[in-house]
DNA sequence: CAAAATCATTACAAAAATGTAAAGAATAAT
DNA sequence: ATTATTCTTTACATTTTTGTAATGATTTTG
């Protein structure tokens, strides 16, 4: 389970243009995050055509958010950066040696993918790029550091055992 | 996000070492799952390396489970066939243009990866190798179809809003 | 012991993802 | 209009992941 640089870069991208109030030209968004002038653009193209900015050229052009942070939910950034953990193409894609996979039906693995796609979906879907650029610091202290509060998962209510 | 091959073929291989009673062959396994014999050799050697396997050579040969399958959880497979989401070099990985991140304090990608990272390991210590092997029916129909039913994530509940 | 079966190792080939280069097109300021 | 600025597009180079090939080592069986 890897984040890929597209979305990695995109969502830092995303965050950027979030915190600023003006728009930002590729030379300020590439130096602000490190990223070189063309691979800055083709970030800012790839999140442009999935409707998440606005671009402006000339003079006084660049970049700006296409909608308001807080209606920007981190699915709809990686799914213009990216396939979803088990998207439509993933039987296909892992299909071993013959054209379809082995396991037609009945499929354990499918299940396993489908369900933590859901859980995963679901979690993003509940997380939106205001929330991100406003940098919580309750997302770090009760995540990272007391693993042990979180209500999120617990025997109950995880969904393997409902 | 992405599941890489390693981590699709890989639980594939264990969850039928789990589903079969005696060893299997290096060719039983690549016929079963549709994979050339050394890419399954490959992938076996790996799960071998991590300890979740057992492997005998010679005649009447073949791999185990190094424990019963309850005792073998999501983490430790993934653990073993590739990094976390949000893992100790995922900083050094994309750093952009220079050897370190830009973002060297009060990073909120990291804080977002790392929350995420944390909700995704939860999910995956509590899953085991059996309940895969035994292909839970509630999986797919409490997941897939019937979202609104998740109990897991709720405004309430959900770390980020606490 | 010899032969068949089986796992182990190393090096290499192919494909995909990642990142760069260069030239093009549109806009605004002067 | 001209020029500087800025986004856009296409093609290509590099790196990583994925998968293959060939050879070596170990064990059981007869």
């Amino acid at each position: 389970m890897k984040v890929t640089a597209l979305e990695e870069y995109g969502l830092r991208c995303m965050i950027l243009l979030a915190k600023s109030n003006h728009s930002m030209t590729l030379p300020e968004i590439s130096a602000r995050e490190g990223l070189s002038l063309p691979y800055a653009g083709k970030l800012l193209m790839i999140l442009k055509q999935a409707g998440l900015v606005k671009a402006v050229r000339g003079r006084r052009g660049g970049y700006v958010l296409s909608k308001p942070p807080h209606e920007i939910s981190l699915t709809e950034i990686f799914a213009a950066l990216g396939e979803p953990v088990f998207g439509p193409t993933h039987c296909e894609r892992y299909s071993g040696d013959g054209d379809c996979c082995v396991h037609t039906e009945d499929c354990t693995v499918r299940d396993v993918w489908g369900a933590f796609n859901e859980f995963v979906s679901g979690y993003l879907d509940r997380v939106n790029l205001a929330e991100l650029a406003n940098g919580r610091k309750e997302l770090k202290i009760s995540s990272v550091e007391k693993p042990e509060e979180h209500k999120s998962i617990t025997p109950e209510n995880n969904i393997l055992n409902s």
